[in-house]
DNA sequence: GCGAACCGTTGAGTTAAGTCAATTGTTCAC
DNA sequence: GTGAACAATTGACTTAACTCAACGGTTCGC
């Protein structure tokens, strides 16, 4: 009950208010114009969809919106990192995903209605967004049909990412769940060994996979132990992954 | 290994092969004039869109289409019920959606590169689906751009929902998740009881709630005994879905 | 530089869920 | 209609994962 209370309270609280900082910086938004769901767009319209965004700095563990509040504006990463979390009724943090630069995240919200955010964000350490409101990217799709072309193709894409994240909670037991993981974590597949950063702190990938802390810190002790895996810190190398889906079974 | 090789067995077997019969019944594709993904067409290309598809009748467990299969097609379910799923390296079957009338599946292998079917897919009992070509679709809305909304808007929704499924996966015991995927059948939401009816047979609802059946019936069987649900078949009485969230603490 | 938080690891004991097996009820094919 | 296959349930037992607790190692604020 106390715990329910301190979530509810967390409602309160306000958030989306962090420093904004001029747009001049144009190099850093390199990366904004390379991304699917813009690169396509003449420069004039995405200008105007810039200087209608606001640049938010986010420091460590600050909350950029909460589960329920209407949802006025998607996000690009700019630098940092991001984790998108949702809180039960006893307060229970669960992990849902974790956003790198050059990512968008929200931007479902833009065909939402009413439009609610599905989950808590916050930043993991420092990190920079650029905050853009649906309304405008909304109204470019209106006005420029040809645009929609880029989002459906991005929101297609997002929408195959997240069947394969349902995909891997399916899997039964708490070690292949890990060990697939692991695997999409390759860039290359499962073709090729090579060296992962995990994209969470080890506590909070245990939650996105539905383990205790504990659990996630024993299965990767029996990886290392067996010499499938070999860990150093939140970087781990993975020298042979087939070796490791057939563990898996 | 003996299981292995009956997967990849599997593999080789014909499928897409189901009778196709005429689209002269007008009147059982009027669901599909209502979809998101079509309403918005003009009868014309709507017409030229079912022209370019065919129907197919599938029997009951009939395969409709393999995980990594090329996708030449995307879905529209007219009658019946069907179900996807992955098979894993250890023959494992995991249930991943069931679709039911009026629903598209696969519909998000229109921008894939290179477009291969994620899971496997079958009729849960005699169904009949629509077989669009992904190419008829994607020439109509290149040439269409005004089309593209209504994608979009269900594109968006599809990610939603997928997110939402992969939330409730995220649930560490098999109670909490089994009562979260009860209190989302009802369809006004957690507001007020209602009848529900499972769309999967138990073994597979449980396989969808990464649980054993056995466990599945040990859970329902305890609700039950509590007086929070009532179970007759595949239909289940929930009285009090408050009650049922508190109790998942 | 020091102590407080926090993260990660490990150990011990407990519990939830899986496994195996037996039984009944249903469905379906012939 | 009858028997074979399958679905669901229940019991007994085992095991994987959780819980609680203690303990190093880092990081961070002052």
């Amino acid at each position: 009950m106390a715990m329910t209370q301190a979530v509810e309270q967390r409602y309160t609280k306000p958030v989306l208010v962090a420093i904004n900082k001029p747009l001049d910086e144009e190099d850093s938004l390199q990366a904004l114009r390379s991304h699917a769901m813009f690169r396509s767009l003449r420069p004039k319209d995405l200008d105007s969809l810039i200087q209608q965004s606001r640049r938010l700095r986010l420091g460590h563990h600050q909350l950029l919106y909460r589960q329920d509040m209407p949802a006025h504006h998607f996000f690009f990463v700019i630098s940092g990192r991001l984790r998108l979390y949702r809180l039960d009724s006893s307060g229970v943090d669960r992990t849902l995903d974790s956003i790198a630069p050059g990512d968008c995240f929200a931007e479902v919200m833009i065909y939402a209605d009413p439009p609610r955010y599905a989950c808590y964000a916050e930043a993991l350490k420092s990190s920079e967004v650029l905050m853009i409101p649906v309304k405008a990217y909304r109204d470019l799709l209106d006005h420029n049909p040809e645009y929609a072309q880029a989002a459906l193709s991005h929101y297609a894409k997002r929408a195959v990412t997240r069947f394969h994240d349902l995909e891997i909670m399916t899997v039964q037991n708490a070690r292949d769940r890990l060990i697939r993981y692991l695997i999409d974590l390759l860039p290359n597949g499962a073709e090729e060994g090579g060296e992962v950063e995990l994209p969470l702190p080890k506590c909070l990938v245990a939650s996105r996979l539905a383990m205790q802390p504990e659990t996630f810190s024993r299965i990767l002790a029996d990886l290392k132990s067996n010499g499938l895996i070999r860990v150093n810190r939140s970087r781990l190398l993975i020298s042979d992954p087939q070796r490791l889906i057939a563990i898996s079974q």
